[in-house]
DNA sequence: CGTTTTGCTGTAATCGATTTCAACGATAAA
DNA sequence: TTTATCGTTGAAATCGATTACAGCAAAACG
């Protein structure tokens, strides 16, 4: 490529210099106030570059003191909602610290070549904030040792087995919340529909379900699904396929949430008068979906925000290996999930009201 | 900020040069392949760069060659879905060309400032895509000529008045087509939920509007909304205010429908069965809405790469000043309208029935 | 065989900042 | 008055690449 007709050569610092009649060095010092400069020369390089309009070449100083000011986010998909909020958060605490933020794929990046360790080898990037916990293996193992690599960070997501720092939000307490409120109406006998298997997220929602689930002695099964609209369309068909049918559905996201309330709508069934669906991310439609669905809030702002300082951390101090930050998550109760003694009085008994206070043990 | 405990100094191109006993331009002429070097020697270099494990400086090289590799995209909020996936096409085309993209929201640069322009002068950015057609005009009056500035182009929205080169969708077609189709449905009285007023979409989907209702003599009414699902429950009220109601209401997005349907049916109204509703957009939800919405499908990929290939060609052949791509817009039919007669066939009488054939001209 | 061309290579300048180091004048301390 | 200290300042080295230029040998030419 040929961007020769770009050339409109910017003052440099030796035009300023020249202009103030004082050398380089002092025009750098006043740039960057790192030691005193007498008051008239201060003065008159600012003077200059108000004349002549200098602005600091960035690529040159980034030669010289050895960094980009630029942050990697790598996120498995750039189109999805939940993450651009969390960019929003990053972005809040980088920009004022001077950094930029990069944003790239993992896709782009192959297993096989080192594509993303180049990134921070190649200074094109001070830090990487990784929110994709599905990274190869190999691929995390090029990443090097987390006691001594302190420019990755994790978010949201993360890699089992692996030390690297990370924020994330309280999962499992999250899906023991939601189990504590459905029980709290009077469901004893409730339906996860899981998130991709091997996921960190499901894992860890799995374990909160199930343990909540245990302790208050609520009858569980579970689906296995995947965090989209359509994972919540076909776990409807095996929701008619259980032995006993769930009062209530515990959906691993707000979307999976979606799908089955809208396919179980086109079965006539309606959301929450023949069964209850609670959901997971208070992603902006839940609140006005029909009927707005009942979830866990997460603070996906704060995720990006707590991240990007756990990075600065990193940066300024070294390596945090095994840090982990665990944001509070919020039950939102909206429409979506009914008191089951409610809806017994309003309509029909329900069809599995035989499995009412029947306990399982695992 | 301390960043000293990271140094760990990367082999350069002197250790490499010496390693193969060949002087530093024969390395960099192996590297970027520019010029001839015999066969041992490239073999000699080739080798020493795997046994180092040479990695090339992208702020060395940039600051010779006078170029970040970097473009800025603008957005007004990082948060938005509808941008992502801009995004996702702008990366597409960046990635391979050796470009990174940065994203920023507009919002960060306030107008007195020159935040924004220093980006290109400060040689931090090689481009700039701006996603943002509300920039305040002395901001636009700051980004220079457009006769003369060829590292600037507006995808999505743009500014009018304006010469930048920009793409967009047809929005004026899709608000035609979307008239027409209603149209043929039997609708004769439609009324309009804008955008934001003054907003450049908002404009040219009001315009394609009323030229189509004109030419076909529909009666038409319009309510000044937002694109927010909270400016479709606000119209709601405004549609009951309304003298006559329409049989069809004409959105000028999907969120603003779905926060229209959502408030009609806490009205005890059904869509489609007491009033049809168009969207625009073609947001991956509007498929799962209940009911799912009728809409115009912008191709919001495309609407990225063929910026992106916009701004490399402004890059390589200099400003191409009023230069406008438009891109087509598809009309997806869903479930969100019906025919008119047919429901009029199937449900009680609408209540605007008088107004069926009634032509009005501006 | 002399001359020109071609192909390859290295030296050194360059991009635009930061920073080390030495020097300088003025002031404070002895 | 002499010496030590301090605050300022500039010259020059430096970051790590690219590239203009010149040199040199081998090949092509007349």
């Amino acid at each position: 490529m040929d961007f020769g007709h770009l050339s409109k050569k910017a003052p440099t610092i030796q035009d300023v210099a020249a202009r103030a009649e004082v050398s380089t060095a002092t025009v750098s010092r006043v740039l960057s106030q790192s030691s005193s400069v007498s008051a008239g020369k201060r003065q008159a390089v600012l003077d200059a570059i108000d004349d002549t309009g200098y602005r600091v070449n960035r690529t040159a100083r980034n030669l010289r003191t050895q960094r980009s000011h630029i942050v990697l986010a790598l996120l498995p998909d750039i189109g999805n909602a939940f993450f651009s909020q969390v960019l929003q958060g990053i972005e809040k605490v980088l920009t004022p610290q001077g950094l930029a933020l990069v944003v790239a794929e993992t896709k782009q990046f192959n297993a096989t070549d080192e594509e993303l360790v180049n990134y921070l080898q190649d200074h094109r990037a001070d830090g990487v904030i990784i929110l994709d916990g599905s990274l190869p293996p190999q691929m995390v193992a090029a990443l090097g040792d987390p006691a001594q690599e302190s420019r990755i960070v994790f978010a949201c997501e993360w890699v089992n087995n692996s030390d690297f720092p990370s924020v994330r939000s309280s999962n499992s307490d999250g899906a023991m919340q939601a189990v504590e409120y459905l029980y709290s109406l009077g469901h004893r006998h409730i339906t996860h529909v899981t998130g991709p298997p091997n996921n960190v997220l499901t894992l860890e929602r799995e374990a909160g379900f199930e343990r909540a689930c245990n302790r208050l002695g609520v009858h569980y099964t579970s689906i296995t699904g995947g965090f989209s609209l359509d994972a919540g369309v076909q776990a409807t068909k095996k929701l008619f396929a259980l032995d006993s049918p769930p009062t209530a559905v515990f959906c691993a996201s707000d979307t999976i949430a979606m799908g089955l309330i809208s396919a179980l709508s086109k079965e006539g069934l309606s959301v929450p008068a023949d069964v209850s669906v609670f959901g997971f991310d208070d992603i902006e439609l839940s609140k006005h979906f029909m009927p707005p669905i009942s979830t866990i809030h997460q603070d996906r702002i704060a995720l990006g925000t707590r991240a990007a300082c756990l990075l600065l951390r990193c940066l300024e101090q070294g390596p945090q290996p095994g840090l982990v930050e665990q944001l509070p998550v919020q039950l939102i109760a909206r429409d979506s999930c009914s008191s089951l003694t409610d809806s017994v009085a309003s309509y029909p008994p329900m069809n599995d009201i035989s499995t009412l206070g029947r306990n399982v043990t695992t």
